[in-house]
DNA sequence: TAAGGAAATGTTATCGATTTCATAATTATA
DNA sequence: TATAATTATGAAATCGATAACATTTCCTTA
């Protein structure tokens, strides 16, 4: 209730002084100081933030797209968002699209108001070319950083930060191949396009280099879900003749994948070997542990975080998308195929 | 950059009618609105939220506070959370407390500085016990509520949303018991003052009813993730004499002491008996598929939402805790102990 | 058709902190 | 000590949308 206004008055001072005092307190006298610190005690004074936003025209607020905060990956980069954002004295606002079913006006708004100094897309960017293509006119939007994603058309001109997912993705394939594997089939995350598509690719390339045909059937669209993995994985295991190995664009398809595998009596890795992608922490103690591309999580958000605040403060920022280190972490879902 | 007063004067209206057009446009006659909408296309205008939340007073924004996004039942809830607010147009702003590390002053700014219209408190309370001891004065905060954590004195005067955490750990504790277990230990997650509380006297009530002993060595505190779950059952596992039956106060715990259970050779559940508390995703799919008590995540999200926004509306609201009903997911991590 | 009432629109003060510009107080310099 | 150069403080404008209040326009009905 107790304004600045109130303060002053308290204090004997202009309200110009009040707010000298939090925002360049070392340019008062220390009496001043003094009766400041007390007349906010005394009017049991807290400063009403929304005004101060909008008079500064910074909301502080750093919204984060996301397409479920269930998915672990996307917790881990949350995290290292969260870290850089407290040291730089941002908050968080998240908006989870419920895998994109979430209507596009909604956060289009959120967009062209003032609300947020900064946007961080993770993962899928479709509900953003939507959005966006409201920019048309003059209307004027923050800095996005595209992070968890490979750069569509649409959205290059964003930086981004990410893994190499062409080269992950054959990467494990080419672990299968090395195991002796030649009918692998591949469940893909349909929802995040750009990343599908590159990982897609990046299977095909191994799959075309070591001259293995590729069979369309093996390749099914999933979206991230355990029950997703289960589901098509079901339908991979009535075929006449089932693949030997699965590679999965997620480590929640894989566990529900090994989950159905095991339910029909087969065994991994003995019979069919999983794959999955993310390195979630589930993927340590699954049975078998599962093999998985590790992605750096925390360290995608630190950088992503970091870039945006980069933009936000005017600063020269490179637009070409910062790669990190994928691996391959070996455990035990995998194995050379029992003829 | 364009504003009310720019739209307004394209459009020949005055700055109210602008205000007007958005916020009770059926009070404008056609031909003014579309003169507006003309000019608002023309001028490329979007509303600076910032200005409007100040005006009003209100920020449109309810504050979550979480231990950690990671943790999957909170995800649940997070998302029941989400949903009623997007009904009811407010956005979601969620402090991760990274299980209560983050600094206090830092949290206590967020409640007196009319950011937020309401707070949600999920699990653990300290942060606020400190926090809050700062209302003294005539600081005023949004209003508060509680869910997945059990009143303790200091806060027992915001409404909760929860399961009746000491009938849900005793209905577990006795299901074991049922099976025959004498020797059964208890893994606490000790964050959650409340709750852990409340499940550890529901597993002593339990034992105490069945006049079994209750050994103090068999009760330890957790932290809730995986890791500690195998920490301490790796502890359990040496001792000369292990537990029949192992009860953990999360699933994650669970499955982390599984993992050892079986690392260590032995089997779950002819051997060691697991339960855990949540019912999350992973425990249908593990290995063996977990026992556990389920808490309806998504319904405890709705109805603290709810009950929020019915505070924030100045609705007559009843502080007594809202218990919604637990239920004992029977799987195939209990069994009777083989002998 | 004039009067009364309702509906539509305009004028202007306002929310609370910041900021610009002006002025007073202080210190340094000659 | 007078004057210039700093430094500290105050007065008042400002950010953009809203809301209270005033006024005008449009209907309705006697």
């Amino acid at each position: 209730m107790s304004s600045v206004k109130a303060v002053a008055k308290e204090a004997g001072v202009s309200t110009a002084t009040v707010s000298r005092y939090f925002n360049t307190p070392e340019q008062l006298k220390e009496n001043t100081r003094n009766k400041v610190t007390l007349a906010i005690k005394k009017t049991g004074y807290s400063m009403n933030s929304l005004a101060r936003n909008f008079r500064r025209g910074k909301s502080n607020v750093i919204v984060v797209v996301i397409p479920s905060i269930g998915v672990p990956h996307f917790g881990d980069v949350l995290k290292g968002i969260e870290t850089v954002a407290g040291e730089k004295g941002f908050s968080i606002m998240i908006i989870d699209t419920q895998f994109n079913t979430m209507p596009f006006d909604k956060m289009a708004n959120t967009f062209f108001s003032n609300q947020a100094d900064g946007i961080i897309l993770l993962g899928s960017v479709s509900p953003f070319k939507n959005a966006l293509s409201r920019s048309n006119s003059s209307e004027k939007h923050p800095p996005i950083i595209v992070s968890c994603e490979n750069a569509t058309p649409d959205i290059s001109n964003f930086p981004s930060v990410r893994i190499d997912n062409k080269a992950a993705s054959t990467t494990a394939t080419e672990h299968l191949i090395s195991l002796g594997h030649q009918e692998i089939a591949y469940i893909s995350g349909s929802l995040s396009s750009g990343v599908s598509g590159e990982r897609e690719a990046g299977y095909r390339l191994a799959m075309d280099k070591h001259d293995l045909e590729t069979v369309e059937e093996l390749i099914s669209d999933g979206n991230l879900t355990i029950e997703d993995g289960r589901r098509i994985t079901r339908r991979l295991l009535n075929r006449k003749k089932y693949p030997t190995a699965i590679l999965c664009a997620n480590d929640e398809m894989a566990l529900g994948s090994i989950y159905e595998i095991k339910n029909s009596g087969l065994r991994v890795p003995e019979d069919i070997s999983v794959i999955g992608f993310d390195n979630i922490r589930y993927a340590e103690i699954s049975d078998p542990p599962l093999t998985t591309i590790a992605q750096p999580g925390e360290e995608i958000g630190e950088k992503t975080m970091y870039q945006l605040c980069h933009i936000i403060e005017g600063l020269e920022v490179d637009y070409s998308p910062t790669i990190v280190p994928h691996q391959l972490i070996i455990r035990s879902s995998t194995a050379t195929p029992e003829k």
